[in-house]
DNA sequence: TGGTGTTTACTTACTAGTAAGTAAGTTTAG
DNA sequence: CTAAACTTACTTACTAGTAAGTAAACACCA
C-alpha cells in the first residue's frame, strides 16, 4: 500500500541540493546530476519534468527538514543558547563540507534569474528561518541569557544576514572568517565567552 | 596622442556589471549584452575574447572605482561616521536601482562555478573593502564616535557580512529589511539615532 | 596634398558543445 | 499483466567562441 519508494528521487534531490550550494542554480544542469548519479538525463526528467519544479522541490524539502529540526529541539526543550548554537552549526557544516554556500543566499543572489515559483519558495523559507530565530532570541532575552536592543525580529534579521554573508565571504577569505563572525555575534548578544583555547571547535559543533 | 577611446568597451562593462548584479555570472550571456547594446555578439568577443576575461575586467574596474571613491573621501578628510554612511550608500543604491545585489556577494555565491582568475580578483576586492572599513572603524573608535568590542578587523568583517547578506535578503523580503539591518548596525556601534521620522531616508543618502 | 598601408572596431556567418525537454520503447517488480 | 522506473534517441534553443571580411579612421611619407 505504501508508495513504492524509489530512492533515485531522493538521490536526485540530494545531488541537486549539493550542486546548488556549490555552483548555484543556473550553473548546474541535469547532466551534472545524471553523471554524478550514474543515470541518464531523462531519468531526472521522469521525476522532475522541469528544472523549476526540481528547484522548488529542493527548497521545500530543505524547509521541511528545517522545520523538523526546530520541532525536535522544541520538543526536548532545548534552551535558547543551545538553540542558537545548534542553528549556527548548520552553516558551519556547509562550510566544512566543501565550502558550500547556504541555499538561501545562493538563490537570493540569483534572484533575478530564477523561475517565479522558486522565488515564492525562497520567500517562504526566508520568513520561516527568521521567524524561528526571532523566537529563540526573544526567549533568550526573557531568560536574560541574551542582551540586545531593538526587536527580536530586527536582531534576527541582522544575525541571519551576517551568517549568510559570512558563509559566502568565507569561500573567498577562508574558514576563519566565518568563525570570527560567529564569535562577534555572540559577543554582541552578551554571551559569555567561556573557554579560550578549546573554544571555537567544541563550542560550535554542538548537540 | 591620447588613445582613441571607444565607448563601446565601457558600455560592455557597464552592461555586464549590471547583468552580473541582476542575474549572476552564469546566468548572463554575450547575447544578453549584445542585444541590450545593439551590437553583435562578436563585437563583445573583440573587446573581451572570453567570458572569464570580461568577468575579471568587471571586478577590477569595480575595485578601481571603489579605490577612487575611498581616495576622494580621504583627501577631503571625511570623518568616520560620514565615511561609514557613505559606504552604506553604495549597497543602498544597488537596492534602489532595481534590486541589484552586490557584485561581491553574487560572485562568492557562485564561487564554485567561476573561472580561477575571477576568484583571485574576488579575493582582492574582498580584502580591499574589508581593509577600508577596518580603518574607518578604527579611526571612529579612536575618535570615540564608534564603540565596539574586538578588533576593528573583526567588526569590519561582521559589518560587511551583514550588509552583503541583508542586500540579498532584501530581494526576497523587501527594501525595509535592508534599512533595518543598517539601523541595527549603527545601534551596535553606539551611533546616536538622531531624527525619528525623517530618519532612514535622509540619514543614508549621505554625502 | 594625396596616396598607401595599417589599425581599430566592428559585422556576417559559422562551429562545436551543452542546455532543457520529449517521445517512444524496455525492463522489472508486484 | 500492468504500472513504475527507467533508457535510447532525439529536438530545439542557446552557449561561448572563431574565421573571414569590411568600412572608416589614422599614420606616414613623397
Amino acid at each position: 500500500m505504501s508508495p513504492p519508494r524509489s530512492n533515485t528521487k531522493d538521490a536526485i534531490l540530494d545531488t541537486a541540493e549539493s550542486l546548488l550550494q556549490e555552483r548555484g542554480f543556473n550553473a548546474f544542469s541535469y547532466q551534472h546530476i545524471s553523471e554524478q548519479l550514474g543515470v541518464k538525463n531523462a531519468a531526472i526528467h521522469y521525476h522532475f519534468p522541469n528544472k523549476a519544479g526540481l528547484g522548488v522541490a529542493v527548497i521545500e524539502r530543505y524547509n521541511r527538514n528545517f522545520h523538523d529540526w526546530v520541532a525536535r529541539h522544541q520538543q526536548r526543550g532545548t534552551k535558547p543558547l543551545a538553540m542558537l548554537r545548534g542553528y549556527f552549526a548548520i552553516p558551519l557544516r556547509f562550510m566544512r563540507d566543501g565550502q558550500k554556500a547556504c541555499p538561501l543566499g545562493v538563490l537570493e543572489a540569483e534572484f533575478g534569474a530564477i523561475p517565479d515559483p522558486m522565488r515564492d519558495a525562497v520567500r517562504t523559507l526566508d520568513a520561516d528561518i527568521r521567524g524561528f530565530l526571532s523566537e529563540a532570541l526573544e526567549q533568550g532575552r526573557q531568560q536574560a541569557v541574551f542582551q540586545f536592543n531593538g526587536t527580536a525580529q530586527d536582531k534576527a534579521l541582522l544575525v541571519v544576514s551576517a551568517l549568510q554573508g559570512a558563509l559566502q565571504i568565507s569561500r573567498a577569505a577562508g574558514t576563519k572568517a566565518f568563525m570570527t563572525v560567529i564569535r562577534q555575534i555572540e559577543r554582541d548578544l552578551g554571551v559569555e565567552e567561556q573557554r579560550d583555547k578549546i573554544s571555537s571547535q567544541s563550542l560550535l559543533v554542538s548537540r
